[in-house]
DNA sequence: TTGTACGCGTTATCAG
DNA sequence: CTGATAACGCGTACAA
């Protein structure tokens, strides 16, 4: 294995200080002609480059912006993950990355381990809020100590730190409007879970709009369940399994694509035809919506969006005093076919 | 912000000195029990952990691996991403990504990039080997001089490092052999390219396998296409639309598992059953193969198992001498429903 | 058992 | 314009 040529070595070769050779390097303008020449000329000659461990001890950055979720299998996240790694080497940063799976608290762990890496600035993406608002406080605070905090969080959620925050109103406003219009009133929830300390306390946002539009909130239509496609297909057979078909709900919305897969899967092999005999919306709309059959409609949340702002405000966040405040991104339903909605149907 | 307390905090406000800090730290055996209770006291007291940054400059290393790759939105390598990404973790490591795009190349630029990090190793997924194999090489070579490199590459190049194969023999071999003992003798094969210069070489792979198994190659059955979705749609529709029904291929076999979406897709718009009127084979077996309609038949290249394999030997290589050979993991054939083959059904 | 002193590679400051 | 030199925080011989 060779050893990288240090600023050292280059200082020797071309008979300089190190204190040149960084000048060079940096482009500093007070330099002689001759002298810079005779240094850029060593310095390509041994492909030299400043040791990024030097520089960032030196600085006490790391030029490193965590992003921390459950996982980056889970399409939402990946896409957040993506769009924040664009934004971030858009500016010259890393990403450094920290999946948390199941274990949706911060741990102290994590926050020392954050602290310890000097990172620049942290994202927090996922379900953390779920965990108990006291001690997830206590943690961001922490950690706002050292270094930016940003999270992407449900609207309703108040968090010390930089939110980006998603449209949790129209994530469930939206669904319900549209399946409201096209004729539906028994309209069912799948996935997720209905109590308020959920996830991202999407069942509850679901079951006020029913409310709001005076619709039946029918207990037998909130099935809690998982966040994948299996759960998706349990979900739904023991929902349908345990009522008379006279009172099925007409339309069924998910807590996100993967649980909308499922229930198609299942409705289809119970015989049913769709968008016919059952409306469906999913959540997130993802890349395969438009290749389901029927195609999904679905609401986007525009993850992408909001890891973008939140590495921006981070970076930002970087240089002045860090401040605490939210941005919201608004929600918007992408119409496909899974309602019947393109056949100007129309249910009684 | 808070500035972290460093070691020499510790040493004064316990009254020793760096050195002992450090013992303590690393549980050195050989420190009077009083001394190590008060050092472990106020370390406690004060969260403290050794900075990143310094240890790395003083040891020469990152306790990081970079994964190079095209993009994590492709679910091929998201899947490689994510086993990489814990099996560093198990071994106290961290990843590093890069994306490179449609830029297959390995630039000049990241090898540099990746020596100034100083990273303890290397793994290159994706496309790198469709380039010319002399550049490549020569820059592997280059790397390979400051750390461990290993790629996950085809079974049939030869690259101066780690190489963790993937089965493109049984790749091709499988589904052809499958759709052939199912009665399929007019087989198509859509997505990628056919040129021996593709990203993978699988369109290469599947024309050998007719030749291997005496089906005809009709050139009218080989469209290059991409490898999304949308290519999948307009490689079908081009193909079929230019061809007398009666001459129609009876099964697709496709690059991966998106093109296959969008075939199917195309399909029934054109009106076509699944699988009656057309078997389907795609490749990755991503997790949405089970919920499209019909299920898809897919061929799993087991990205997890290579990925770990690559981290594993990466981790290896970092003490020893480093080593060139390679591993082969082996593909398999995931039967669904989309050849029919759950019926027994067999095209005569 | 503990402390001193130096190296790791850069950058910044301050003389010259 | 250029060169010493002091941090940055840690590990580690070597000495005590």
């Amino acid at each position: 294995m060779n050893r990288k040529a240090t600023i050292y070595d280059i200082a020797r070769e071309a008979g300089v200080s190190t204190a040149t050779v960084t000048r060079v390097v940096r482009k500093d303008p007070h330099v002689k002609e001759a002298t810079r020449l005779k240094v850029q000329q060593v310095i390509d000659a041994h492909a030299y480059t400043p040791s990024m461990s030097a520089q960032n001890l030196e600085s006490g950055r790391s030029r490193a912006l965590a992003v921390v979720l459950p996982v980056i299998s889970n399409l939402y996240f990946n896409r957040i993950l993506d769009a924040a790694y664009w934004e971030a080497d858009k500016n010259g940063c890393s990403i450094r990355l920290f999946q948390t799976m199941e274990n949706q608290a911060i741990s102290a762990e994590l926050v020392n381990e954050l602290i310890r890496c000097r990172m620049d600035g942290v994202l927090f993406a996922g379900s953390i809020w779920s965990a108990d608002r006291g001690d997830l406080n206590t943690a961001l605070e922490k950690l706002g100590k050292y270094m930016p905090v940003a999270t992407i969080c449900p609207q309703d959620v108040s968090l010390e730190c930089i939110c980006i925050q998603s449209d949790l109103v129209n994530c469930s406003r939206l669904p319900v409007r549209h399946l409201h219009t096209l004729g539906h009133r028994r309209i069912a929830f799948l996935g997720g879970s209905m109590h308020s300390k959920d996830t991202s306390r999407r069942g509850a946002g679901f079951l006020e709009q029913l409310r709001v539009m005076d619709l039946p909130d029918d207990p037998a239509y909130h099935v809690d369940a998982g966040y994948d496609m299996e759960s998706g297909e349990r979900a739904v057979l023991r929902m349908l399994s345990g009522l008379d078909s006279s009172r099925w709900p007409t339309a069924i919305v998910t807590f996100n694509d993967l649980v909308a897969l499922g229930v198609i899967k299942q409705l289809k092999k119970m015989g049913l035809s769709l968008p016919r005999d059952m409306a469906i919306i999913g959540c997130d709309n993802q890349f395969f919506c438009a290749y389901t059959d029927p195609a999904l409609t679905s609401v986007d949340l525009h993850p992408e969006e909001m890891a973008q702002s939140a590495v921006r405000e981070l970076l930002l966040a970087r240089e002045s005093s860090s401040r605490s405040f939210a941005i919201v991104r608004e929600a918007t339903l992408v119409v496909r076919e899974s309602c019947g909605a393109h056949f100007g149907f129309r249910r009684l």
